[in-house]
RNA sequence: GGCGCCGUAGCUCAGCUGGUCAGAGCGCUGCACUCAUAAUGCAGAGGUCGGUGGUUCGAGCCCACCCGGCGCUACCA
């Protein structure tokens, strides 16, 4: 088994956002999930560079386009480090590595014959960075976002033949059902798909930053003909001296803001039939997190920085948050309240809570040795792996956290139910209070095994204090696993109370 | 305009192919308990499932229309 997920590449001119850290953070959590299940896993993001604005504000710093793209490149490098994703490889579109294989790869649609030339004419607005239609602007004519005057361009350039490739997408999509989730983006793709497709541009001139296309060095490749073919590219040269291509491609599985549906949905595919490739297993469209019912991005205003959130509650409870909040591919609201309510109520309150208890239980009535007792299990903790799993192959990742949170929901009624403390009052209860305090520890091992993908750093603390295996393979997600082991203090708290609660906005 | 989605308890939302589907969590109130990070457990709170009219033995779940909110309708990360 292969599973190969990448997050976009997020544009290098901006400053990470919460958005950006969610889509990062949830792909994130499928990876290691299926890196818990022994698959053979890559995960790749990185940052797109090569756009115009870039050169542009580099030039107006007096500093080599590179060099500036060095520079901000820093923050993004660090998002995935910084909410607790493991990532194998982050790529650079200014990397070596991708500009010869982008030049590779479009001089094998041009080779195919899917590339030809012709006039592109609109109005451009260098603020947007994009071409405006008449009714986009003010009725002076502005940009409605900078209130400047667009410049009319009129290029010559390249055309990539995606119309050629209408149905031979209709037909991937209709082989392929899951090609494209939820499934109402599969629709929505679909729908794009079979309302007729037009060419579009590839190729830019008269710019000094970008990648030459191979057979007009005059031209630079224009940002999808260069960013979405860092899927491909980076596989060629993440790992010096091997070619992964062989190994993770087409299992791969591209996570994606529903903002850029069409461009992964339906230009890259047909890129890379054009190309000789074939396309990915699946594109997994998610919607927005939407902070006090605002979208949170760079325009609306209200950009958060994700990383002063996770000085504040730690990443684990940040990455806990995006996934429990809102539900995943949906948009949903959320707010900075909530971080704090999840953070109390669930983390500290029902699973923090639990690990307290439990060890201190087993602390002070075992003297921290555990032992099989006789008392049966309360859960049936191979179903819920078994069930969290099915929804993580879903990517449903809101669901699997609530069926795990189910688990913990229930073993603090096992507590009440079983009465540990009145056990602990008679001698001839102790085969049923070992019983009882081993299905504890039991039950939260496993459940740090099948929590660990959504809080790495939490679930080796719940395992250690619990005096486990760190071994995190899910076949330890079941009922039983659990050695019989001395040692086990009262642990400290896992989430402890916030003072502050107010930095965080 | 076209295609599609949404409107379910104060809040955020589950409800697959129609018949325990009127639910969960939070918030609120009361009770229980003491192992625990003043944590936990239990119970309650009486929401015309946006509106109207249909189909059906029976509809949040199907159909029509209406009201309200939203997405896509092409070259923007």
């Amino acid at each position: 088994m292969r599973f190969y997920l990448t997050t976009p590449i997020y544009y290098v001119n901006a400053t990470p956002t919460l958005g950006n850290a969610y889509t990062t953070a949830i792909a994130d959590m499928l990876v290691r999930h299926q890196r818990q299940r022994g698959v053979d896993t890559f995960f790749l993001t990185g940052v797109d560079e090569h756009a115009t604005k870039v050169w542009r504000v580099a030039e107006e710093q007096g500093l080599e386009a590179q060099e500036y793209a060095d520079r901000i490149a820093v923050p993004w490098r660090e998002l995935a480090p910084r909410i607790n994703a493991e990532v194998d490889f982050f790529i650079r579109t200014s990397d070596d590595g991708h500009k010869r294989f982008v030049r590779e790869f479009l001089q094998r649609i041009y080779d195919n014959g899917d590339v030809y030339q012709d006039v592109y004419a609109g109005l451009y607005c260098v603020g947007c960075e994009a071409f405006k239609t008449e009714d986009e602007l003010t009725p002076d004519g502005l940009c409605p976002d900078h209130l400047v005057p667009p410049e009319w361009i009129e290029e010559t350039n390249y055309f990539f033949r995606l119309s050629a490739y209408q149905d031979r997408l209709l037909a991937l999509y209709d082989e392929r059902p899951d090609l494209v989730r939820p499934d109402f983006r599969y629709n929505e793709a679909r729908s794009f798909i079979a309302g007729g497709l037009r060419d579009f541009s590839i190729s830019r001139a008269g710019q000094p930053w970008g990648i030459p296309l191979p057979w007009d060095e005059s031209q630079v490749a224009y940002v999808w003909a260069d960013a979405l073919v860092n899927y491909v590219s980076a596989l060629t040269y993440a790992r010096p001296g091997e070619d992964l291509r062989d190994r993770y491609w087409p299992a791969a599985h591209h996570v994606l803001g529903k903002d850029i549906l069409r461009f992964h949905c339906v230009y890259w595919p047909a890129m890379l039939l054009s190309a000789g490739y074939e396309p990915p297993q699946q594109l997994f469209v998610h919607g927005y997190l939407l902070l006090d019912d605002r979208k949170i991005s760079k325009s609306a205003g209200n950009a958060v920085d994700p990383l002063d959130l996770i000085d504040v509650y730690g990443a684990d409870a940040l990455r806990y948050w995006m996934a429990r909040a809102i539900s995943f591919g949906h948009d949903g609201n959320a707010s900075v309240e909530g971080i704090r309510e999840r953070y109390e109520n669930e983390l500290a309150n029902d699973l923090g809570n639990l690990l307290s208890r439990t060890t201190a239980m087993v602390a002070q009535y075992r003297e921290g040795s555990l032992r099989r007792g006789d008392a049966e299990p309360p859960l049936d903790l191979g179903a819920l792996g078994a069930d969290v799993a099915a929804r993580l192959d879903r990517f449903d990742v809101t669901g699997a956290l609530d069926a795990v949170w189910e688990g913990v929901r229930a073993l603090n009624q096992y507590v009440t139910a079983e009465a540990p403390w009145q056990l602990a009052k008679d001698p001839a209860n102790d085969a049923r209070l070992d019983g009882v305090l081993y299905n504890l520890v039991d039950g939260l091992t496993a459940l740090a095994v099948a929590l660990a993908a959504f809080l790495p750093e939490t679930a080796p603390r719940i395992l250690e204090a619990l005096q486990q295996s760190d071994d995190l393979s899910w076949g330890r997600v079941r009922n039983g696993v659990a050695e019989e082991v001395g040692g086990i203090e009262a642990a400290r708290p896992l989430f402890p109370r916030i003072e502050l609660p107010q930095a965080a906005a």
